[in-house]
DNA sequence: CGTCTTTGACCGGCGC
DNA sequence: GCGCCGGTCAAAGACG
């Protein structure tokens, strides 16, 4: 899959949109990798037969670096046709070398799109691309962009799931290691789909937060915007579901078995070790909307970071150096694990997959219940 | 009992 | 400065 980052810098005519800049997808993609810092960090994608190495620092997360086993685990099996259509894995080809299952990763969008006036340039392989982040905003002020500034945001695009296979009304939202909670819901302008608000429930301190809305253009995708870091270490299978007893409607809801928070205590590192909390302090603006506007992934192909000097991409320390590769990275886990909407163990601890499912079925995972119930449900409501 | 979802209201940012 | 909109908070209700 692709991922791209968006970056959003004033330089970039783009505007808004500005940058995008492929993180791991270009490695893998034919796209030259070479500028990406990323990229070259960025193992080329390889389901089945590699695990997702991530490099280390995340976006943003301090424990992005981290491997979750889970989704290590994940990566080395790889969800086959979470939707059942084969098509979806088909259409991801970067150049033709994503050789993905066929899987809802590979039918993830990308969300600029949506409002890019512009057709994405077939070279982006953007299409591909599912995932996206907006690195930074340098401008001030982006037209139509009304983020809160001192915000990264990675914006994923992916396919709702509900479609492919709904099993309820529920779309599957990709979930990822982390438990959400749905805080809130609010229509969006020029959008017939509300968007559902999250934030991270598995660590009281976690400022990070996810916002789930359905594509406009396509009912069919699903946007999530990634804000915020967690200032925890992955949660166990346990912390993933912590807290989250229902999620939808479903009663399949995960078996509580865990304790999120305990075991979050004792698992969680604290973030001060870790990078993170410089990173999450250094926050920079991220637009989605540079994001979505990002036509340039044309250009994405050439990786610009977003930092304010790419030479500080070198610094390890430098929060955004390692952003592109971290999200690039992050996404493609969330989404290789979330997507497999299928998957769903029974509890989370042995089958890391249990998390992840998102609302189709009812779910689990406390991070799948808020996508699926939050977003799914939200969205369909509207509907 | 604890946590999550839902929903209305409030606050702040941005555009005009 | 005003209005619009997005994002967040908080209360009520529901579920496991």
């Amino acid at each position: 899959m692709c991922s791209f980052v968006l970056n959003r810098m004033e330089n970039h005519n783009q505007g808004d949109l500005t940058d995008i800049i492929r993180a791991t997808a270009t490695a893998t993609a034919s796209n030259p990798p070479a500028q990406t810092p990323t990229a070259a960090s960025a193992p080329e994608w390889q389901f089945p037969s590699h695990p997702i190495t991530f490099s280390a620092d995340g976006f943003g997360d301090p424990f992005a670096h981290l491997r979750d086993p889970l989704i290590h685990g994940i990566a080395a099996a790889p969800p086959l046709g979470l939707f059942g259509n084969s098509n979806l894995g088909q259409k991801i080809n970067l150049n033709g070398e994503m050789k993905r299952p066929a899987n809802i990763f590979s039918t993830m969008l990308q969300i600029s799109q949506e409002k890019l006036p512009q057709p994405p340039r077939e070279s982006l392989a953007a299409p591909n691309c599912l995932i996206e982040s907006s690195l930074q905003i340098s401008s001030p002020r982006n037209t139509g962009i009304r983020r809160r500034k001192g915000q990264v945001k990675k914006v994923v695009c992916i396919p709702a799931p509900a479609l492919a296979n709904s099993r309820q009304s529920g779309e599957i939202v990709p979930s990822d290691l982390w438990a959400w909670r749905k805080y809130g819901q609010k229509p969006i302008k020029g959008s017939p789909y509300p968007r559902g608000y999250y934030r991270c429930s598995s660590s009281k301190g976690c400022s990070a937060r996810k916002q789930v809305e359905r594509s406009r253009t396509d009912p069919n995708m699903l946007v999530i915007t990634y804000t915020s870091e967690h200032n925890h270490p992955w949660p166990t299978q346990r912390n993933a579901l912590a807290g989250s007893t229902r999620s939808q409607p479903s009663k399949t809801a995960a078996p509580k078995s865990m304790n999120p928070k305990e075991e979050l205590k004792e698992t969680s590192a604290p973030p001060s070790t870790n990078s993170a909390a410089v990173k999450e302090e250094a926050v920079q603006e991220f637009d989605e909307m540079a994001a979505e506007e990002a036509t340039e992934f044309d250009d994405g192909l050439s990786y610009k970071p977003a930092l304010p000097e790419e030479s500080n991409i070198q610094s390890e320390d430098s929060f955004f150096a390692g952003l592109p590769e971290i999200e690039a990275d992050s996404l493609d886990l969330l989404f290789s694990q979330g997507f497999d909407g299928r998957v769903r163990g029974g509890k989370g601890l042995d089958n890391p997959f249990g998390f992840y499912d998102w609302g189709g079925t009812g779910t689990t995972a406390a991070a799948a219940a808020s996508y699926s119930g939050g977003a799914a449900g939200e969205e369909e409501r509207d509907l």
